[in-house]
DNA sequence: ATTCAACCTTCCAGTGACAGGAGGGTCAAG
DNA sequence: CTTGACCCTCCTGTCACTGGAAGGTTGAAT
């Protein structure tokens, strides 16, 4: 299978599987004509990667958890904590939005939005930094 | 104020403020000895800045909010728009944020993690990106 | 006078995870 | 034999910095 049919396959675009053979994740054979080519276990690899990526697992992550997929005496409790290590983060990352989005929230509320130059949002923006 | 001074006043590290030189959006004077001299507007600046960057608009934002707070004929809607498109997108992440919380809680629940290979983490990342 | 630390300077490389594009080779159909 | 759809490598750009090398300046202590 060629890199434009392994892409529709995993749902990945060509360039990030031309990236993933760079930084070593999924090194396709090449054909004689120099084309790379993939098979069922690449497909399979690209797959479990775009699903891994599309929930937010970092590339090292990635690359571990392939790993422990590979290896079939694999602990589960190896997987679970880097699963919950991203979890952590995935948590903080919402609370600081949260507090961004009332931050937000109230400035845009105080502000008019009007023809005028009078913005809360700017007075704001000037003044909370000194304090 | 030369640039270190000029960083702890505005709370961001030196290395910024060269940078903010770089893309233009602080350029102090300099001495006579090359080094960069930083006024009181600039350090002004560059707390707005600060309190922007910390509120999450991007640089090219921060670059339109520092030119209507210093144009005084500015309409507060203006800003008012920058402000609402910024809390779209910080709850449009919010919302994918959340989603993949709930993903990642059921996986992570659904996992012994124990000294055992069996792991549904695993077996989602390999089998749902087929479906 | 010298030395020393603490500043400051410029410039180059790296981050993460790709995306865009130039310039060129390969293949199958008409 | 040409056309168009593929494929290849290599280079650059993204975003907002961060780290580091190599070297100049300053002010104070020795």
């Amino acid at each position: 299978m060629n890199i434009g049919e392994a892409a529709t396959e995993s749902g990945l675009p060509a360039k990030t599987l031309r990236y993933y053979e760079d930084i070593g994740l999924v090194t396709p054979r090449r054909s004689d004509n120099g084309y790379r080519h993939y098979a069922e276990e690449d497909i399979h690899k690209l797959r479990f990667l775009q699903r891994a990526r599309s929930l937010g697992f970092a590339i090292a992550d990635c690359r571990t958890l392939l790993s422990l997929y590979e290896d079939t005496s694999r602990a589960s409790s190896d997987v679970k904590s880097i699963a919950t290590s991203h979890l952590d983060q995935v948590e903080i990352k919402i609370q600081e939005l949260e507090s961004l989005r009332k931050t937000l929230k109230h400035l845009i509320s105080s502000c008019k939005g009007d023809h005028r130059p009078d913005c809360p949002i700017l007075d704001d923006l000037s003044r909370s930094a000194k304090s």
